[in-house]
DNA sequence: CGACGTGACGTTACCGGGAACATAGCGCAC
DNA sequence: GTGCGCTATGTTCCCGGTAACGTCACGTCG
């Protein structure tokens, strides 16, 4: 069954000579090269069936000088959301070709060191660079750093020095609060993440703008550090805190941290407040009440970031940027004030 | 600051000639081996330094027929343990100067599909597999697959074949267990994972063990799919169920749902029914009731498992598998049945 | 005092591919 | 029929490391 032959790995030469043909030959075959006769082709590629023989990536990568490996720096740990779509990004490398190096953040420290980080990633060879969740200081940092590798950043706004691609943050934002303000909801408060980071700091200004908009009256935004624990800490201290009938929370889990600190406060939600969250959590649909929330298509945004970056590596210098819609998810966090 | 060598990439050989040695020298200096003369060894080191040199990772890997590069193989999508695992593997290995090659399931697709996986591996070349939370199937057929090839399996059981470290699952859900049965509870039920996967059937065996040993009833487990909406299923179904006080989840997401499909049948947590997960995921402090659960040192063992692989690369044999204690963490969700 | 061991290097070949440059056969225009 | 260009293939060298072996100076010992 398993292709069991005992001897040393096949390779390009020994494909060859079994083919009667040239290593040149082979190569050719497996690299598509036209000007190969399909009786050679064929007799190679049987060949390469039956030895069930597998190009050697580190000889390639040797000799052509590509490592056919995208880098990824991933800035925020476990949380879900860069993590999402670092799976992705890692799929449809591996659909097109491609392999996946990544650096994440550990739970423990504060945060990816972009330096360590781009060293380690270089020291194995990476041919282009995709940068999820990052902080504005980081991007400031990897300016320097990617000199002529292809970088694409996850960000929502265009930029001239890389590629760019995300779900489009702001109008996630916009979404939420339309969302509340359609129920009747005048006082909207915003709990953001960190607003070192492009995401927090996009979902802020979508809140923001989306209510200038409206010419609604715009309190301070509550800035968490994207935990339940920070969304707990806010609720808890509802009692100090201007009047609202509504959040918009930057994160799911800080959403959740929200209501559960409501709960300790004997605040009800909807009832007494609506609560709206970003990135729908697979659990999100079970919290107590269960979530009103912004998705993200994290599928839809690693197949882009790949493409972006397949396109520049292969000279297509026109696409630099794109964006996906989120989708907003209504469940019962979300009702009509009571005022009204 | 940032070494600008305009030039190209330095190599051994540029930085032999600058430093007046032989190319092998330098290789030497950066291998670490014996008899090089200090002076010497720190000449080259000032090069190695001033131009910001570092080794290239496909040459070596080529020269050496060694990758450095440990694949990974996880067969359950984005939710939560595994993908902590992942990291923390990718964390130790990085430390141990390895890097990390990994194909997880995609939340679309039923599984990893462990033949392509594997092909996928080893055609980008790894030294070692390390396969995180793994269904028996996968098992079986990477028997045949990793010939050679040292491999470890994220289990709790020892196997001959490869190499093993886990959490100790079934501890976890002796913990679970005889917290419910500290409390008074006599009727414990278990909500199981697909028990094709090696977590999901060792957590029900130590709960089915631990209810023997007590000579308590052993009801039939209801077999979930780690969703929260299975969770949720089966908590919706009470009625149906014979009776019970209390409940062992095998995972924090169907805790989730149990809880929320509890409270939409008006059965209060834990008055009526106390429930106990199993991952503490970074949010179960904020369920609503917060949940009791076992949580997991994901961080040990992922140095765990590169310890463990590292050590099988340089030859030792002599350690094959370890195991690290979970941990009970009490908090809303349980609490003495009424009928006490 | 010469054979020999050893420390500190240098030389060469090789890992498994691919680029660049031959080369051989063949059809075709003049 | 001869020169030309194209197609299909072969040769050679190189990518950037490391292994294996060679060399040379120096110290030691019989």
């Amino acid at each position: 069954m398993s292709a069991g032959n005992s001897e040393d790995k096949p390779n390009l030469r020994s494909i060859a000579s079994l083919a009667g043909v040239s290593h040149m030959t082979v190569s050719r075959v497996l690299n598509d090269h036209p000007n190969i006769r399909p009786e050679t082709r064929e007799k190679v590629l049987r060949v390469v069936e039956e030895l069930n023989y597998q190009r050697n990536s580190a000889a390639r990568a040797l000799a052509t000088r590509k490592s056919r490996r995208i880098g990824v720096i991933v800035d925020r740990p476990v949380e879900i959301g860069p993590d999402s779509t670092l799976r992705a990004v890692e799929h449809a490398a591996r659909e097109a070709g491609y392999s996946v190096s990544s650096v994440a953040a550990s739970p423990d420290d504060d945060g990816v060191r972009p330096r360590e980080a781009m060293s380690y990633l270089t020291a194995h060879g990476i041919d282009a660079l995709c940068v999820i969740a990052p902080r504005a200081s980081s991007v400031d940092v990897l300016r320097e750093l990617t000199d002529g590798l292809p970088t694409l950043i996850v960000k929502a706004d265009d930029d001239a020095n890389f590629l760019t691609a995300s779900v489009d943050q702001r109008l996630g934002a916009t979404l939420a609060v339309q969302h509340l303000m359609d129920l009747g909801h005048r006082e909207i408060v915003h709990v953001a993440g960190p607003l070192d980071w492009l995401d927090a700091r996009a979902r802020e200004r979508g809140w923001h703008a989306h209510l200038k908009k409206a010419g609604l009256h715009i309190p301070p935004a509550f800035v968490g550090d994207w935990s339940a624990d920070s969304g707990y800490e806010f609720a808890v201290a509802f009692d100090e805190l201007p009047p609202f009938t509504a959040i918009f929370a930057a994160n799911d889990q800080m959403a959740l941290g929200i209501l559960h600190g409501f709960r300790d406060r004997g605040i009800r939600v909807p009832e007494d407040v609506s609560v709206v969250g970003f990135d729908d959590l697979s659990v999100s649909r079970h919290f107590l009440p269960t979530l009103t929330t912004v998705r993200q298509d994290f599928h839809a945004l690693g197949t882009l970031v790949v493409e972006l970056l397949v396109a520049a590596l292969e000279g297509d210098r026109s696409e630099r940027s794109s964006r996906i819609a989120p989708e907003l998810i209504v469940r019962e966090s979300t009702a009509r004030p009571r005022s009204m």
